[in-house]
DNA sequence: GAGATCCCATGGGATAACTT
DNA sequence: AAGTTATCCCATGGGATCTC
């Protein structure tokens, strides 16, 4: 099995859970991962006091950025990323990064928030570990554009790509930046300071411009014509399911629409218009 | 079964940038 | 100059699942 993203916090979270067979935290790693000498770098204290989290907090991530590298087998690395990364999305609230300054007024009293990012840490490393288990076979995780794979044949493809939606940027970057930062200790990742929420650029992708999306589907179809294609999508998505049904039957004899109406509760204010939508599954064979 | 907890590829308004 | 598309910031809660 071969599992890739575009984005390198995601497929550290792909190494821990799918390419990971056996490798698991024990009390030896988790003791280097929270060891208390202060950090060689502060970083992200020094970026995001008042923006996200508190100082206590910042502090955490920094330390544990660097215990991280200490870690020598990747696994374990992955593992304790991962269990970084969620710990991060439940501290902050709706598990977004869109979101900065003081957030009160978003404590709604759930456990969520009253826990510090270390505490969330210990626990997300117990989740990770019991969520690694053995396949029986050598798998893979990848963090590449897809027009960039080699050309390996593969069964079946599960797709997940970006859409445009009718009016924003949806790329994932505005939402998951300090992750993605994070991933990496924001090497050769500059944060533009003038965004309230220190924001990295976002990596282009042809899926996000109305103007190459199509185009993008198209390719991406084409390169994967000799495997089953399994397309998760939404209704609210640009281009729509017809125009997305048409281009993969230029490449697959048979293509099947499975729906599900799905509610989003996320966006939910009064005026939010589109949080009702159908949410698609497309095969070509 | 009732209450607590947790989850969620979000959406709209304003404005900037780009097209024609 | 008007229309279209891209970007930024920030506001928002119901239902599934868990716990007792």
């Amino acid at each position: 099995m071969i599992a890739s993203d575009f984005m390198n916090f995601s497929s550290l979270v792909a190494r821990a859970t799918i390419a990971n067979n056996k490798v698991h935290l024990d009390g030896k790693a988790i003791r280097r991962l929270i060891d208390g000498t202060p950090p060689a770098h502060n970083f992200i204290e020094q970026n995001f006091d008042g923006v996200f989290y508190t100082r206590d907090d910042l502090k955490f991530l920094d330390r544990i950025s660097g215990n991280i590298r200490q870690l020598q087998d990747p696994y374990e690395q992955a593992l304790a990323f991962a269990a970084l990364f969620r710990s991060c999305l439940k501290r902050q609230p709706r598990g977004v990064f869109t979101i900065s300054g003081d957030l009160s007024h978003y404590d709604d009293g759930r456990r969520d928030l009253r826990l510090s990012v270390e505490e969330h840490f210990l626990e997300q490393i117990e989740v990770y570990n019991n969520a690694v288990f053995d396949n029986g076979r050598r798998n893979k995780a990848l963090r590449s554009d897809i027009f960039q794979l080699s050309n390996e044949r593969v069964d079946l493809v599960y797709l997940d790509p970006p859409y445009v939606p009718r009016s924003d940027d949806n790329c994932y970057t505005k939402r998951y930046h300090f992750l993605e930062g994070l991933s990496c200790y924001w090497q050769g990742l500059p944060i533009d300071k003038t965004t309230k929420v220190k924001k990295i650029a976002k990596r282009y992708t042809p899926f996000s411009y109305r103007k190459e999306a199509v185009d993008a589907f198209d390719r991406m179809f084409g390169r994967f014509a000799k495997s089953k294609i399994a397309l998760s999508y939404s209704s609210n998505g640009f281009p729509d399911l017809d125009q997305l049904v048409e281009l993969m039957g230029k490449h697959k004899s048979s293509v099947t629409v499975f729906e599900k109406p799905h509610r989003y509760h996320f966006g939910t204010h009064s005026k939010v218009a589109r949080a009702n939508v159908v949410e698609y599954l497309i095969v070509g064979q």
